[in-house]
DNA sequence: CCGTTAATGATAACGATGTATCATTCTCAA
DNA sequence: TTGAGAATGATACATCGTTATCATTAACGG
């Protein structure tokens, strides 16, 4: 073992690859947000990810997720008092619903609007960003007959 | 010191009043808020309030931001990845405008959009919420120099 | 196959925000 | 005026989401 090639890997290779090493950790990690219709947190990427990778770790799933935004492909989703979720970049404008029941975010269509001209003189909208909230289908079915609109008692 | 009037004030009164005690402390963190024309962060507060109340704690802040949205006047303003702000409640429906350069945020006009059919089929939208980022007129005016729009170099 | 070294996983540490504790001060009804 | 106890201020603590550390594992170019 200490002969003629020591020196092999030395410094040879500068472009290890954009987007690093191809671990079953990334790829079960690039999969569920792939495959998810939509954003999900660190946690809900750990407990899918580990259905296809028992045993991947939250740093790892941190780490991926990260680099997925340096690297441009994943988008984060921030919503008030909530931890960040993350989805597939490079979709139409659009923006997201919060179901209170459950808790899952969902994309919603599109969105078209323009709301340059809401704020006030001299102010420079950039972005803008909409949010509902409220139950999802399958949650608005699940809760329904508990909902009755005030019929006396 | 020791005699008659022992039990004096034992259990005798069982309305201290609505809202507690007029403290210094929690005048001036009303007056702040009231007078401020934008949500406050708890810090805001702080900062506001010690000018009228030199001394006053963070925990006191705390404490009557609590309360005031317990009491429900005040109410609690959340936008994504920032701690929560306070402006007085009962205003009408209105959205905010976050300057990415100074940090505030600002209220918008009333607003009368109706998103109610913008999410999917089966979805019940019980809220929304409108957020515009860009600069406030003040930060856009002192910027607008350094931001001219691609020239060639 | 081999060695370099990037990636991993366990977990400690972190920063930010907010709450609990507790001795002291101050309000306010009596 | 008085005193019960609400409110305060200093600060320890809790929580949450995320990042750093570090020894071990494994990807991959040669």
């Amino acid at each position: 073992m200490y002969h003629s090639q020591m020196s092999r890997g030395a410094q040879s290779l500068t472009a290890t690859r954009a987007g690093g090493r191809r671990t079953r950790q990334r790829r079960a990690i690039v999969e569920v947000i792939t495959e998810a219709q939509r954003p999900l947190t660190s946690n809900e990427v750990l407990e899918l990810a580990s259905q296809r990778c028992p045993g991947i770790g939250i740093a790892t799933v941190y780490r991926a997720l990260r680099s997925g935004v340096e690297e441009g492909w994943l988008s984060t989703v921030e919503l008030p008092s909530q931890p960040d979720r993350f989805e597939r970049a490079g979709k139409e404008h659009h923006h997201h619903f919060h179901c209170r029941v459950c808790g899952l975010v969902f994309e919603l269509e599109p969105c078209e609007l323009r709301v340059g001209g809401s704020a006030p003189a001299g102010f420079l909208v950039e972005e803008h960003e909409i949010l509902l909230f409220g139950r999802c289908a399958a949650c608005a079915q699940k809760r329904n007959p508990a909902k009755r609109v005030g019929s006396s008692s």
